[in-house]
DNA sequence: ACCCAGGGTCATA
DNA sequence: TATGACCATGGG
């Protein structure tokens, strides 16, 4: 659709294959359910996942794993279940939201009968869940063929010279879904890989040796990282 | 004592 | 439409 890329930039496929042989796969989202796999797309935002998985096992203990239990659980308790993750208060009302979705609609399995289209639009309605969020669910909860972009995908592709600059959620998303083969687990995988390395790499020293994108890297340590 | 984390909403200009 | 404040715990 859009015009070729530059021979000279990197192609998505070839940055997948150089993190997947490096890293190996990462075998995404850590959860038991697609229920809670939703809950912890929600816990996790803007949160280093290992809050989130303190907040994911209080509710298992307290057998909050359901939307009709989470709902029967009051705002003030939610809260306080998941406060190892932070923002606790607002993600209380998120969960809430979510649930009550889930119920209005008749619980999960009905919702997985719709279209990615339409599943995607209803998320995106409910007050909480934005692209990424929504994005996650469907992909990592409805094995739906959808991308997620975050943030560290943005800086990396900036930084290695695959989005000439355009980094609007959207076009990335497509450009991803259009050049990666493989559907859902290879996108699944591809985000997993993105994240592990930023988890892993160039955090103090922004060119180490065991980069495997080596020069190109740059990438993990602040917003801002270093200027190319 | 800072900075950041697997974002999103809301109020301003 | 585009920034900025805000949420808030826990680890580096």
């Amino acid at each position: 659709m859009t015009g070729l890329a530059p021979t000279a930039t990197p192609s998505v496929a070839r940055l997948y294959s150089t993190l997947l042989s490096h890293y190996g796969p990462q075998d995404w989202w850590p959860g038991d359910t697609r229920f809670e796999v939703m809950i912890g797309a929600i816990l996790t935002q803007n949160t280093a996942w290992r809050n989130v998985e303190k907040a994911l096992a209080r509710l298992v203990e307290v057998d909050c794993m359901t939307p009709e239990r989470m709902l029967g659980t009051g705002e003030t308790d939610l809260a306080v279940l998941v406060r190892p993750s932070g923002c606790f208060n607002i993600k209380a009302k998120r969960l809430r939201n979510l649930c009550g979705w889930l119920c209005d609609y008749g619980g999960i399995e009905a919702v997985a009968a719709w279209d990615t289209e339409t599943l995607r639009a209803e998320l995106l309605a409910i007050n909480g869940v934005g692209p990424e969020t929504a994005d996650d669910i469907l992909l990592y909860a409805f094995d739906r063929n959808v991308f997620v972009v975050d943030t560290y995908t943005r800086r990396l592709f900036a930084r290695i010279g695959v989005t000439d600059g355009d980094l609007a959620y959207d076009r990335l998303k497509r450009r991803v879904e259009v050049e990666l083969t493989g559907g859902a687990p290879a996108f699944g995988e591809f985000h997993a890989l993105i994240v592990e390395h930023a988890k892993r790499i160039c955090r103090k020293t922004p060119l180490c040796g065991n980069c495997p994108l080596r020069a190109g890297c740059a990438f993990g340590s602040s917003p801002h990282g270093p200027a190319r």
